[in-house]
DNA sequence: TCCGCCTGTCTCGGATGCGAGACACGGCGG
DNA sequence: CCGCCGTGTCTCGCATCCGAGACAGGCGGA
């Protein structure tokens, strides 16, 4: 059983402060999370003196500090995945010319794990880190497409599972197998409007040792921009870039 | 006076993860940091519960998890200069087809926030949130040359404090001052083969709305296939990006 | 100007977190 | 096969951490 309350506390209020787009005041931490004030001051003392928070003197705020980036940059470093994607991305984004990214699965969402900007195309509003519902991305859909089915109807086991965005997404299981079934037939995932609305996505799941979908690779473009021809080649790099990736992660 | 040292210690065990390559065994993390060993395995619990550790059982070792990513794509996110930043950066790395990079000064190290590749230029290993000593960088020069003169005395107050890399680097503060008086001069910092031979950076300062440098910006290119005047063409664009991003922030 | 509210720091006693150590299990080498 | 070593989990008593609350200072509104 674990047994140290003030390291999960901790913990909490960087979650806390990772969740708010600005920085909060130390009585709107405690009172979210329940702390006593005074305990939550330690806190944030602690975590301000070892980097993770920094404190804005002016304006009374507490805010993430470098440390947490640091955090975040060394795990990118030393995950596998993200060690050996990064260059069939690169690859990816080369060849189609337009921003490609990585996802894995979490529970019911996809997680951002790479975002690679092509030249020409908009900065990147970093989406890296950033969690959407599985079923409403391309790369998503990818993933949940060679999932075992009981494991997609363990993840998706009631109504109140599913969530639109811009109108858009299914609405039940049946409606997710149907696209799923899509998928598979197609060989590749599309989404469209679901995520930026004028945006269209091409994805495709990378496997595993084990066959499992290790992650999800697509590419972003705007479609009223690109002709027929285009997308069938951007439709060959991502699935291209997703072979050579299963093959990296040690599939087949 | 801060009073929680399981938070502290739990932040400890986070950063000495970062500093590994390699998951660790808990033996040698309670070692590492003077902790008792059933501590230690209840503060590896409450952070693998929260998603900042993962057990990687087979292996009997503890590496840094999801959460840590996520953090770390919070804070980058949410920290203004980062966002600023990114479209100057993007559009370096569109002009001069090089990769770019921006750092802050951290002490006498810099630290890397964004790194951007260019197309066909080698995937990035991952620089971000890596810690270099400013005087062995074009950005890291440029930030200290135009750093008030008693700063940068007072952060190399001593011979200890110059490390060299590959040799190269100045090795007392009258050598240092000696080139960053070039630096003013030239009106950027160059740098060839002390991050990694056979690559030269131009850098050059971004400064706030009080004068003072709050970023480096730079372009990294091989030296050896690039002519004079396509490296007058970066100087020229990295100048540019420079005075654009001190613009942003205020400054003049 | 005064008062109320918020921030940040500190006190101190009792509840609880910490750590020394025990136990069970698995793997490896002699 | 057996013993040793390392891993992970758990116990329990005492030292210390936690939280209720006090205090000081700053700010804004009446």
């Amino acid at each position: 059983m674990s047994n140290a309350p003030a390291a999960a506390q901790a913990l909490a209020v960087l979650q806390l402060l990772a969740r708010h787009a600005e920085p909060m005041p130390a009585a709107a931490i405690a009172r979210d999370l329940g702390l006593a004030r005074s305990s939550t001051y330690h806190l944030l003392n602690v975590l301000r003196d070892a980097g993770f928070v920094s404190h804005l003197g002016d304006d009374q705020r507490w805010g993430l500090g470098v440390a947490a980036f640091e955090l975040g940059s060394a795990y990118s470093r030393q995950a596998p995945l993200q060690r050996i994607s990064r260059p069939v991305l690169s690859r990816l984004v080369d060849r189609t010319t337009h921003n490609a990214h990585l996802v894995v699965l979490h529970g019911r969402d996809v997680l951002y794990v790479i975002e690679e900007r092509a030249q020409g195309r908009p900065s990147l509003v970093t989406d890296v880190g950033v969690r959407l519902p599985a079923q409403l991305t391309a790369s998503g859909l990818a993933i949940l497409a060679v999932l075992p089915p009981q494991q997609v109807r363990a993840l998706f086991a009631s109504r109140d599972d599913f969530v639109q965005r811009h109108g858009r997404g299914p609405t039940s299981l049946t409606a997710l197998r149907s696209e799923l079934s899509q998928v598979r037939t197609r060989g590749y995932a599309i989404e469209q409007d679901s995520v930026t609305p004028g945006l269209a996505s091409v994805g495709a799941a990378a496997l595993d040792h084990n066959g499992l979908p290790a992650a999800g690779i697509a590419v972003t473009y705007p479609y009223e921009r690109v002709a027929p021809a285009e997308r069938e080649e951007v439709v060959d790099a991502v699935r291209r870039a997703a072979a050579d990736l299963s093959r990296r992660l040690g599939h087949r």
